[in-house]
DNA sequence: AAGCCAGTCAACCGCAGGGGT
DNA sequence: GACCCCTGCGGTTGACTGGCT
């Protein structure tokens, strides 16, 4: 059995579209439409091209109404929140972000947001984390009903929520991401956290249960304890100011003595 | 300056499902 | 109901690029 090919391999051109290419296919559609055919529209494009290819590159390139470059922070949080609820879901991941394209979604999430996760993920809480109560909006950031992370029973210092990136860029200048992102459980040793976890891990530093810190925000829904930090950096961090607000943020004292003391 | 490596993103592949015959 | 065609989707690949050694 096996399905037949959609096109003659050895007739159609594969690889990177050239300008003249984009031309062509950007010309027809525009005067014709796609006629609810891709198959037969690069023989009346006069493309030599897969009509599955030609599809691909109107909706994720020559499109005019989607928008390229770098993601906002509240696509991302968007990006972070939906895919906690939904999976791999790209098309309807993308469909709440506007002029994004599943692939585009889809490619940054493999490149940039799943490494901060693993990232995260390196960093789990010392302290089982209580059953959240029922969420809580604090703010009216149009996208926060789907971030905020309601506080805990445990003592926690609530802050302004931030990006892993803005957070890092927030941290006083001795806390790196090498100091700032420790897994306490590696005992010295990376686990599979990227490279920032492996930094993290040949820093040496005396990142320390006790005093240590775990912070959770940035959306979904508690998927994403995002940062061990120590004391002194959580101190600093939690008074800087930031502009991207996206969502409630809540640091989780591992000693509950220092919450007062980090406020 | 050259080589290596990691990150990024466009593009391809194959499968699933819907609609038409 | 079975089959075929086509589109849409998600996973994966590979070319390209910039930074680092």
């Amino acid at each position: 059995m096996g399905r037949t090919p959609c096109c003659d391999r050895e007739a159609v051109k594969r690889g990177p579209w050239s300008p003249e290419e984009d031309d062509a296919l950007r010309d027809y559609i525009n005067r014709h439409g796609t006629a609810g055919n891709w198959i037969s529209l690069p023989n009346k494009a006069g493309l030599r091209r897969c009509g599955k290819s030609c599809r691909l590159r109107w909706l994720n390139y020559l499109r005019p109404d989607i928008r390229h470059g770098a993601f906002t922070d509240e696509e991302d949080a968007i990006i972070i929140s939906l895919y906690s609820k939904l999976g791999s879901k790209w098309s309807t991941i993308a469909a709440q972000l506007e002029r994004r394209t599943d692939n585009d979604v889809k490619n940054h999430w493999n490149t940039k947001l799943k490494r901060r996760l693993a990232a995260a993920a390196a960093c789990t809480p010392l302290l089982p984390l209580p059953a959240p109560p029922p969420l809580a909006a604090t703010h009216t950031s149009p996208s926060s009903s789907l971030l905020l992370l309601p506080p805990l029973a445990v003592p926690t210092v609530k802050t302004e929520a931030y990006t892993c990136d803005d957070f890092l860029q927030q941290l006083p200048p001795t806390a790196t991401a090498a100091t700032a992102l420790r897994d306490p459980f590696a005992d010295g040793a990376a686990t599979d956290g990227g490279s920032t976890s492996a930094s993290a891990a040949s820093s040496g530093s005396n990142w320390s249960a006790d005093t240590g810190v775990v912070v959770v925000g940035g959306g979904g829904g508690g998927l994403f304890p995002e940062f061990c930090m120590s004391s002194d950096d959580l101190a600093g961090a939690a008074t800087a100011e930031d502009d991207h607000f996206i969502g409630g943020g809540y640091y989780y004292p591992l000693d509950p003595s220092l919450s007062s003391s980090l406020v």
